[in-house]
DNA sequence: CGGCATCCGAGAAGATACTG
DNA sequence: CAGTATCTTCTCGGATGCCG
């Protein structure tokens, strides 16, 4: 954020808004919730629609966040494993409500993700 | 959005993500929470750092989502007061959570705006 | 396989000035 | 007072291609 703004930049909030205002990261740290651990292309199956790129940028903001987790295996091929730290699994609870909220307005209640999500309750 | 995708484009949750993603609209719906309404100016005042047109824009984009609801007096001086509907009273409690989850990871608690969302509990 | 580098376009956000 | 109008800047997200 360019602009200086006392009750922004005090704010604890708004690193939240950093984070979950990234058009994907709601929806990794949703199917990443679903499961012990998910490999690179597994979550890009996952998300059809988001971009490599996209997805590595994303990935890394919210390895940088401690959000996620990052695991990598001298593997061949290599291996990567990403998960929920600690952290992201109570940010994964802390969007349940919202993730309700928007069911209870939206007319097609059928979604894979949000299924998931709610599934981890 | 322009990409296709399945799993994103019936999902309910997309609504949301359009909606909190916009960088000022959860702190639009937090100092709303705290009164019963609020002008445009008070608004602008309050969230030092936004531009009017900014401001503008995303209070046009909650009105068109059923966010908040928008009262003009014909009045002169002119008078526009903003409030949360029913369901932006109920999207505000939802973030409250993912707020709280913020505040627990911060490392300065004291934010006005924090304060008045939590306030509202 | 799991990414990173590069380039590009669209839209969000900002500054400033102006109006009904 | 409550916005518009305009112009600019910036970041995000997407496409493609390369590499260890």
């Amino acid at each position: 954020m360019r602009q200086e703004s006392k009750i922004i930049d005090t704010c604890p909030i708004q690193g939240v808004i950093d984070i979950i205002s990234k058009k994907w990261a709601i929806l990794i740290v949703a199917v990443l919730g679903n499961r012990s651990a998910m490999r690179y292309n597994d979550i890009l199956n996952e998300l059809k629609g988001i971009s490599p790129k996209t997805l590595a940028d994303t990935l890394k903001q919210l390895h940088g966040s401690g959000i996620i987790s990052r695991q990598s295996f001298n593997e061949i091929p290599p291996r990567v494993e990403y998960s929920l730290t600690r952290d992201g699994e109570k940010l994964r609870d802390a969007i349940i409500p919202v993730v309700n909220w928007a069911v209870d307005r939206s007319s097609h209640k059928d979604c894979i993700i949000l299924q998931s999500v709610l599934r981890g309750r």
